[in-house]
DNA sequence: CTTGACCTTCACGCAACGTCAACCTGTACC
DNA sequence: GGTACAGGTTGACGTTGCGTGAAGGTCAAG
């Protein structure tokens, strides 16, 4: 028994451009091409092809596949490789979720409208992760809540703040001004003063909010998008603030 | 103040082919361009850049991202829809997972290899979920440990007969045998009394299965490689078997 | 002037085919 | 023999989001 190459796709419910694919990368050649060109298939490659679509359908790879029926890989081999690789993916998928989940939360409550027309550039809400491991749960709704309270007006206000702070810090480090110095210092205060509207971290929290301004990224960007090396030196002096002023 | 194209990759942890891809494509255009061809990135820019980066966090395309930031979906949509496909995948993958851990659990045993060597075209481990499905876990592991305690021989001479019988009744719908004529009918009791190795069905369970044999296409393969309609000439015949001999 | 770091524009590669396009073959019917 | 129609063939581009050279211009420092 013997079928042309559309029969065979209908039998096992694939196309005709699968199986020429698999031809063309050697994975399953035909029994037998035609004088016309055509191509034939035999009982052992639907055979073959049979076990072909039953990996692809737990997911392998067509490389890994030919690993497999060339005789190359063990079978349960491959597939703990490759079950391995699918609960990766699972979990990525599931922090996803809760990513999303969590985001779609927060632009229902509007929180994200107000982020795209005011807090564009240092949008707290982003940073939700990291102050959650950090500080808890408690202090990150709380300094949500106490957002919400306020007006647009009185929002904008507070955003205003930190970007004057920020960019004024940014001039200082410009300059080289003493992380110590008076002026300095005086602007850490107002920095403080903001950070404390949401939240108040004692000393070792305040130092360590100004680590965490250095190691991730994007609080380095905002600080940094003002002059390069702003946010280490912002950090700089928050540590001499803290170690002065807090318990 | 402004920035390179590699100033603004590191300050947002990307890189600088990634900023050239999305001006390629419209999604973030450099707020200037140097009379050199360099390209040049404003705070706007910055602005914009971060907002594409956590919309990609969560999994969105960048047409999708797109949208978004251009206005022209809402936010919340956006994710909703692509939640609902997060989901999806999960669902996916969860059972992909299970598929996998079952054939990794049946390799060790040694089943899948038998099938490899014997059972090639006619894999009955391949077929777990329909019999499970349908007629229970409890018949489905008493057909597998009934199959586990043949030898190597017992289980390719009961191979044969199925293949045997299959051909027959390939030829016999071939010449265009009736269904009910003798001749067809004692092949189906061979079909029937092969089965039974395994398995007994009633009668309900053996018109069931006939109807199995067309309905899912791998079982169609395995008799229609004989011969084309073989599945469907099988299963009126084992019909008329079933209504007449079984209750 | 050289070096080295950074910039540019192509353009292929990846995974597994889907989807035309342009052009033969085989079979059936008149 | 002609015609129609289903089915076969070989290219070759499109998909997703960049990575990775290749080949060559630009800029600041020594």
């Amino acid at each position: 028994m013997e079928w042309s190459i559309q029969e065979i796709a209908r039998l096992v419910g694939t196309t005709s451009r699968t199986l020429r694919h698999y031809d063309d990368m050697g994975l399953l050649k035909p029994s037998r091409m035609g004088s016309n060109g055509y191509r034939y298939y035999d009982q052992a490659a639907l055979v073959r092809l049979q076990r072909i679509l039953l990996l692809r359908e737990l997911g392998l790879g067509l490389p890994a596949i030919a690993g497999v029926l060339d005789g190359q890989r063990e079978t349960s081999k491959a597939l703990m490789t490759h079950l391995k690789w699918l609960r990766q993916e699972q979990e990525r998928l599931a922090r996803q979720i809760a990513s999303v989940e969590t985001t779609i939360r927060k632009t229902e409550e509007g929180e994200q409208l107000m982020a795209e027309e005011i807090l564009d550039g240092f949008d707290n809400s982003q940073y939700e992760e990291e102050v959650v491991n950090r500080w808890g749960r408690a202090a990150y709704d709380h300094s949500n809540r106490k957002w919400a309270t306020l007006s647009k007006e009185q929002q904008r206000d507070l955003m205003v703040e930190q970007e004057r702070v920020a960019r004024a810090l940014a001039e200082a480090s410009v300059r080289g001004d003493d992380v110590a110095s008076d002026e300095v210092q005086q602007l850490v205060r107002r920095h403080y003063t903001w950070v404390s509207f949401f939240w108040t971290p004692n000393r070792e929290a305040y130092i360590h909010l100004g680590e965490m301004y250095v190691a991730d990224p994007r609080f380095t960007a905002n600080y940094d998008k003002h002059a390069p090396g702003a946010a280490a030196y912002l950090r700089d002096a928050m540590r001499v603030f803290a170690e002065r002023n807090l318990d």
